[in-house]
DNA sequence: CCTACCGATCGGTAGG
DNA sequence: CCTACCGATCGGTAGG
């Protein structure tokens, strides 16, 4: 009889992917090898090798994945409803919870990219320029003379995903700092600045004048 | 009689540590071999051994003498005068300035850190911290209610080292809009937020609101 | 400052 | 004739 798919195929492929994304993003894609990835999977690079093509489609396949991920937490929203800067609120929070939630595949995304093949780099790309057009949509209704300043919208749409992306490189979610906490922190800044931050010494009483305008 | 060292000692070692930053940034560390450079230096692998005695020994100094060069204009800086907002704006402008006269170093100094054994990179991470230091400073003197509150003034700092270091992803100094502008755009949506800003729209005669109150 | 090499390890593939 | 998986090793190249 021949042999058939192995029931655990999809699983299998998975936990490749799991490891992948820790290694890949621990050492880089160069400084890890296929081998190093067959030891964590307590397997041989054959059978690594018998679920992907190549070290570059694993490498496309965690990207892949996550990216995926994001691009239909943002369709989801897309189609909510509240105030402009609710939405934003809520878009900026679901970004830093996704990447919380997978940290080794966001540091893969953002630092790994330029080691894939240029077309599947572009595939990946496409995907992100959505979520970008997802974040300069909020902040034009927000703030409507930006949609008339198109140059300045991309600028302002890029510095706040700086903010959140950049925090892969110190940002820890058991720390003082909760992630929801942090969101606010980011769409506050983006929206009103640091005139616009809820500090601790203003909490017992004094009322931020800034606040009344919102 | 004993060789003496070569009188373009120093522009040698400079010159290999420019085209090392070029090519670590286009290919990162681990993707870039000590052929290649050699290579780019039009000499041998055995010249680059004989001016620096390992690969992250070039690593190394390619991100330490960049380091170096942000460090010391933020002490000029400190030692300057002015409101605490016109020595953030100002020390914004010079850090995107020092950004883009050395993109390749930039980029290496925030992509490649990881690889650098442990004692050099803390070395490195050293010295960023003063910047970091410099950044809160002002942050804490223009809204000082952050003072008081460090683990939100830490991340308010990081958020906008985000939004500056972040544009080695996107900004290109001969597009739309300057450096100058750029490091203005960071500055008052640190401050101000998007609602601070100069738009086009507004340029025409209806006046920013909040532009009053600052 | 070069050519000639080294021990090791790379990504990927062979036969069974 | 298929897919699943192993131990061993391929041709090249890495840093030194």
């Amino acid at each position: 009889m021949a042999r058939t798919q192995a029931s655990d195929y999809d699983q299998r492929r998975e936990a490749i992917l799991d490891h992948a994304a820790e290694l890949f993003a621990r050492k880089g894609f160069n400084g890890a090898s296929i081998a190093e990835l067959a030891a964590a999977c307590k397997t041989s690079k054959s059978l690594i090798y018998h679920y992907y093509p190549s070290k570059e489609d694993i490498l496309y396949e965690v990207m892949a994945s996550h990216v995926e991920a994001l691009a239909e937490m943002v369709e989801t929203l897309e189609k909510g409803s509240g105030s402009p800067r609710a939405q934003l609120d809520e878009l900026i929070g679901r970004f830093i919870a996704l990447y919380m939630g997978a940290k080794s595949r966001q540091k893969v995304l953002l630092d790994e990219l330029e080691y894939l093949p240029d077309a599947r780099r572009e595939a990946i790309v496409g995907q992100q320029r959505q979520l970008v057009a997802a974040v300069s949509k909020l902040l034009a209704d927000i703030h409507p003379a930006l949609a008339n300043d198109k140059k300045q919208l991309t600028a302002v749409t890029m510095l706040l995903f700086g903010m959140i992306n950049w925090t892969k490189n110190w940002f820890h979610a058991d720390g003082a700092i909760s992630p929801q906490q942090l969101a606010k922190l980011a769409t506050t800044i983006m929206l009103d600045g640091v005139g616009g931050l809820d500090v601790a010494s203003l909490k017992t009483g004094v009322p931020n004048p800034r606040m009344r305008q919102i």
